[in-house]
DNA sequence: TCGGATTAAATTGTTAACAATCCTCATTGA
DNA sequence: TCAATGAGGATTGTTAACAATTTAATCCGA
């Protein structure tokens, strides 16, 4: 299944606020109007405010009531710290499960997903690599353990809205050509240890 | 700040709800009713809605387009493994800036919502329990990392469903009072040590 | 009797209007 | 001049009605 099908309006308003978010499209303090967004997207308030919602407790947003939401303040240094190492430890589960179980179409996605985030790098589109870099890792995730999702999404977003590492577009590709190999080879102890590499 | 200050419908309603599922009183994959939630809280469906939406990003519910929400299944031995990991880092690392930064009125507040566990043990009333067991934890993170609270109020509501190690009530009480007392000694490793004995 | 199409009821998804709250800014009075 | 006050607008919170979809029941024909 793909993240590209959008069920309903609350679903892709969610999406597209959440990809403009991990670029940096809003600024940090400033109040997010529901009214505009509603405008933005074609729809009524309501499906926005379950977008802010959604986004407020994926931790992305902060609400205050009668007030709305903002961009919620970067994560310190050691917040930060203790977030990837709890991504680490969820996602090594996932991708070691994944090796175990994955058939070989599930190979075959990973190899879309891959060249997809490569064609991203090179038009060196920051926020299409930031997507592709997140749908790939998604993918073992949600393959693995449908149950963790949407915690693995909310640790990882906010991790990545701290400051990106993806502007170095080679070292991405690499770094991910590095796992899948290792995945693809059913390599557990290369994976994750190129993997603990990737997530930092 | 207590936790029963309910800002707004939906705020209490998720609160209850949440209440209502960690002790078991919704059926597994029985759909849940917007429009019997509405009656029985005595709002629209809008705020219910908001409710649902949020226990769903939580992972208490799950929701199908189109078909409403229900209870989540429950999360394998595996998974639980790796979620109560994370929630021990997590909270781990909160309560030792707790133990570093806490003045006089935290430890107050401490006592207040030991005895309040405490005298809910006696009653022997499970959600009651459950609820002070959490608010207890939820101090000492929400004080020490607001960024980190909803993230950690979703790794324990979602282990504390599995199953509930709280109808032991004696112990219950025995545990909390260790890691309470090491902290009001600012006993770091003393309170780490009994914090990893309690969080199972 | 069984299976498939059709209709009706129930439920979720969306919208616009209204209520409640917050914010801005001009006015007032000392 | 300056703080307190209050009116007005802007924004969020809630509601009820309507649209779209799913589910259940009915009917029909083989």
């Amino acid at each position: 299944m793909q993240y590209g099908i959008k069920h309903n309006d609350r679903e892709s308003i969610c999406e597209a606020l959440r990809k403009d978010l991990l670029t940096g499209k809003f600024d940090f303090e400033q109040p997010i109007r529901e009214q505009k967004l509603a405008e933005r997207f074609g729809t009524s308030r309501g499906p926005v405010r379950d977008a802010l919602l959604r986004l407020t407790q994926e931790g992305v947003l902060v609400y205050e009531p009668n007030k709305g939401v903002r961009v919620n303040s970067p994560l310190t240094d050691a917040e930060r710290d203790v977030v990837v190492s709890m991504r680490l430890r969820l996602e090594k589960f996932c991708l070691e499960a994944f090796i175990r179980d994955a058939k070989k179409h599930h190979f075959l996605q990973l190899s879309f997903l891959l060249e997809r985030l490569n064609s991203a790098c090179k038009r060196a589109s920051l926020p299409e690599v930031a997507e592709c870099d997140l749908a790939l890792h998604r993918y073992w995730v949600a393959q693995a353990s449908p149950h963790l999702e949407s915690l693995w999404l909310g640790l990882s977003v906010r991790m990545t809205m701290k400051y990106s590492r993806l502007s170095n577009y080679r070292q991405v590709i690499e770094e991910h050509n590095n796992v899948i190999h290792a995945v693809m080879e059913k390599d557990v102890e290369k994976a994750l240890f190129y993997l603990e590499e990737n997530v930092i």
